[in-house]
DNA sequence: ATGCATGAGAT
DNA sequence: TCTCATGCATA
């Protein structure tokens, strides 16, 4: 414990566990980032905001559901194909990937499930035939209110991949910083400036381009810095960093990446000799399940009164909707951590 | 630019 | 089983 918790990421030092955690909540950068609602559902953040919404999105769902609830297929095909390895061309120069961390502090607060009436309402009111009855305004929580926050883990970054990546079984990932989450009470954490991300990310995409390099070159080019633990990214999560559409945490640890990458290209571009790395295409087997916008709706105004159902609301809802219960439970993974990105979070 | 998914580590 | 960081696939 102490303070710092997001330091950087990665980067040297060898490994240290650290306990951290706090129990209670955070600090101030847990409650920065906390909110933000999903552009459809959830305007606001207090009360008369569900009921409103909720009936709304409920009135929707129903509708769509009865309307077509003959659905020719399923939407979710999972298949992931096998992806084993049957051609893995190593990419470029790769080299190195993987870092773990162990992560750290995780507080969180955690709100009071409200209304499991209302879990139940919904799910009626979800099959076909429903009109919305009102819900009892209990407070459910907007997810936005309160909740949130923190930040944890940092990386990990380890795929075995068919394609590409590699991954090194070193570890490496610093751990710098142990000290960090004091629990409670800690110390003074140093905030890594959501300003200061924000025009980082900003400076960085235009020197990128300013380059022509795109961000997927981005990406796979990491590798050749050959930083301890840094491997390459995906273009998604180049975007996203620009974006800033990742968690607070993750874009203080990929900064000092990137930024040393820009460094790195820039300078190489001076003496004439860049050498842009891009990957090769290989075989790519994973389809995407895709959710209709009816179920997509219902899913939101689940989320809405109980953004973590348990695992049996969880296998309610996927059969009423006819999606794999797999799918829902990501569904509510992957929407929950949206909340938590920083974008609107922090700065904004 | 984003939706859905995987997997490691924490709970 | 959840959270987080990431990625493939896709609109």
């Amino acid at each position: 414990m102490m303070s710092m918790n997001s330091k950087q990421p990665f980067s040297m030092h060898p490994i240290l566990h650290e306990p951290k955690y706090t129990p209670l909540h955070s600090s101030s950068e847990a409650i920065r980032r906390a909110c933000l609602p999903t552009p459809s559902l959830q305007g606001n953040i207090f009360a008369g905001f569900d009921e409103s919404l909720l009936q709304r999105a409920e009135a929707l769902a129903a509708v769509d559901i009865v309307t077509q609830k003959s659905h020719p297929f399923k939407p979710d095909a999972t298949y992931h194909t096998m992806t084993t390895m049957t051609s893995m061309t190593c990419t470029p120069t790769s080299s190195s990937a993987h870092l773990h961390h162990p992560s750290v502090l995780t507080s969180h607060h955690h709100h009071h499930q409200p209304a499991q009436g209302l879990e139940g309402d919904l799910l009626d009111h979800l099959t076909p035939g429903i009109s919305l009855g009102g819900m009892p305004g209990s407070d459910v929580c907007s997810t936005a209110s309160h909740s949130h926050a923190h930040m944890s883990a940092i990386n990990h970054m380890q795929h075995h991949h068919p394609q590409a990546m590699n991954m090194h079984p070193h570890g490496l990932g610093s751990h710098g910083a142990l000290s960090a989450s004091g629990g409670g009470g800690g110390g003074g954490e140093s905030e890594p400036d959501p300003r200061e991300l924000e025009s980082f990310a900003e400076r960085f995409k235009q020197r990128r381009i300013k380059l022509g390099v795109t961000q997927a070159d981005v990406g796979s080019a990491l590798a050749n810095l050959k930083i301890p633990g840094v491997g390459c990214l995906s273009q998604s999560t180049i975007c996203r960093f620009e974006s800033l559409t990742l968690s607070h945490n993750n874009m203080v640890a990929l900064k000092p990446i990137l930024e040393a990458w820009l460094e790195e290209a820039e300078r190489a571009q001076r003496e004439k000799m860049s050498k842009p790395e891009i990957f090769n295409g290989g075989d790519k087997k994973r389809k995407r399940t895709s959710i209709a916008a009816p179920e997509k709706r219902s899913l939101e105004a689940y989320f809405a009164v109980q953004p973590r159902p348990s695992s049996e609301k969880i296998a309610a809802i996927a059969e009423k909707l006819d999606l794999k219960k797999n799918v829902v439970r990501v569904w509510f993974c992957n929407q929950r951590q949206k909340q938590k990105r920083m974008k609107f979070s922090a700065a904004h």
